[in-house]
DNA sequence: ACGATGATTGTTCGC
DNA sequence: GCGAACAATCATCGT
């Protein structure tokens, strides 16, 4: 089946204006990376620490994945009420979610494309606000003077 | 008891 | 263009 379903066809939107670039394109990037497997434990570490740092930031959207993730672990605690941490459900998840075909990850790329768009509004006023004057969230306390 | 961590991939920003 | 960081969640470990 070269055919994809016309369910959701993200190669063809006449109606919606195509973005720049849409990151709904696996099969143009051929993914070769084996050996290059780097650990990210700052990605642990930084939860906590970013929190703040994105006090005027607008909060990244989840992505596909995490969407996927959501619906995904809540048949999977179902099949496996054993399992506990969700570190497991996402290793599995993501296993399975590479063996996912284009048209089934779709429906959720469709969610996050959705998504950010939502994102990039928050995005402009972020800009907006930080043309006119960086700032922190000062407390009525911390006046300044100059 | 509370805090931090760890793991998943995707998206976005910054330089 | 590449790299680094961060998005949700929660069980578990460490102090």
């Amino acid at each position: 089946m070269a055919k994809i379903s016309s369910a959701s066809e993200p190669t063809q939107s006449p109606t919606k204006t195509v973005h720049s670039r849409m990151t709904l394109r696996p099969r143009s990037t051929v993914p070769m990376k084996e050996n290059a497997i780097a650990k990210r434990p700052k990605v642990a570490a930084v939860r906590k620490k970013s929190s703040k740092l994105d006090a005027n930031k607008p909060k990244k959207p989840p992505t596909a994945f995490f969407y996927y993730l959501e619906d995904f672990r809540k048949g999977f605690q179902e099949q496996n009420p054993d399992v506990k941490s969700m570190r497991e459900v996402g290793k599995a998840c993501g296993e399975k979610w590479k063996t996912m075909t284009y048209e089934e990850k779709v429906q959720y790329y469709d969610i996050a494309t959705e998504k950010r768009a939502e994102f990039e509004k928050a995005m402009m006023d972020y800009v907006k606000k930080k043309e006119n004057g960086e700032y922190d969230d000062y407390d009525e306390d911390s006046e300044y003077e100059e």
